[in-house]
DNA sequence: CCTACCGATCGGTAGG
DNA sequence: CCTACCGATCGGTAGG
């Protein structure tokens, strides 16, 4: 996050900066709201008014938690890519590279399906976000990015993946399971299926 | 188009339906505009006097092309899937399957890349398209979709493509070729190059 | 967490 | 294709 703490704590009994479990609990509740107004209005046809509204409140109480408008939508993204660097971490602990960028493809997949209100904020309303809260999303993308181009390099190195471009290799796998959140109509499809799928096209049967 | 006329012709001369070549022409400049201006600022945000301005004129003459900032929204859709769709039917007279996806493969890249305004309207405003004019776009929408179902299922029964559902491994190479929109950056990529990488990994190297 | 309110923006229209 | 304008919506604030 954009105002974390950096600098040491100070001697003695810190004065009410942290935030009581309760005021956490109730900006989790306005941050996947919002997702959701957003996601069904897009950022600016869907007003405060609508996320007071979906959450039993007036718009002024928004206030409370947030400072305007430009923070919540930052806040949805932030909790977006946190979640999803955040569900990598498994992944990245597999040392055979096939089978860890298969279980890149798979945590992809099934981020994306799981959470579509997050993920289409954040896919969708990219331009809509402050330029102040740019660098910081940017900077966690760029850790996104890296993970699948390096798991793209490691499958090429051991035969398993195509000899191509790591960087256009990871843009094309991430394309490919991002994409989900377009199309994807939870009664009728299975995201596991359809990442075995992307694994299959991209890396042939599974031994 | 929604409005197409497709009742024969009357007797006698047609009293001024076919709009002249100038009104044509500057609808297709209005409709550049829009697209560009709502691929900046979004569709909510882009408003009629940023077209407006763009153009030099003032507002109220978009109201002698357009009825309203809805149809406006739907004439950047339907050009962007109207081009793409004409686009492909030179890979269609394709016969050898693996050679007809590698072409469609290419045109999708190409078409996106080249047009990033219309395509960047295209997939992430499609929320804020009028109701009246959804059905429409996602009539063309299923034919562009079945195009490469049909693709997939032909290059499966091939053998050079991995046996996989059609539907998923359409919307697996829609994602990835569609995905440029969002990371391309036409100082530093190519899309010629990027399609290549996509066939290199579904389809292994070129013969 | 609320009521009441302001200032600005915007789609659309009147009338030419 | 223009000037002038209306009605509605919305982010944000005052003050409690």
């Amino acid at each position: 996050m954009v105002a974390e703490r950096t600098t040491p704590r100070r001697p003695g009994r810190p004065r009410n900066v942290e935030p009581s479990p309760e005021f956490v609990a109730r900006m989790s509740e306005i941050v996947e709201t919002a997702a959701r107004v957003f996601q069904a209005k897009g950022y600016d046809a869907g007003s405060l008014d609508d996320v007071a509204a979906a959450l039993d409140l007036r718009k002024a109480s928004l206030y409370y938690y947030v400072h305007s408008k430009a923070e919540l939508l930052y806040r949805v993204f932030d909790r977006a890519i946190t979640l999803a660097l955040a569900r990598l971490s498994d992944a990245l602990l597999i040392e055979d590279p096939r089978r860890r960028l298969e279980a890149l493809i798979r945590d992809q997949t099934v981020n994306v399906a799981r959470e579509p209100a997050f993920f289409t904020v954040f896919f969708d309303q990219r331009p809509r976000l402050a330029s102040t809260y740019e660098s910081d999303i940017r900077a966690k993308e760029r850790q996104y990015l890296r993970v699948f181009r390096e798991a793209v390099e490691s499958a090429v190195d051991q035969g398993s993946l195509s000899p191509v471009d790591p960087r256009y290799g990871a843009q094309a796998i991430l394309g490919m399971t991002s994409w989900v959140y377009k199309w994807f109509d939870p009664g009728r499809d299975d995201p596991e299926r359809f990442a075995s799928t992307c694994i299959e096209l991209l890396l042939g049967p599974t031994g």
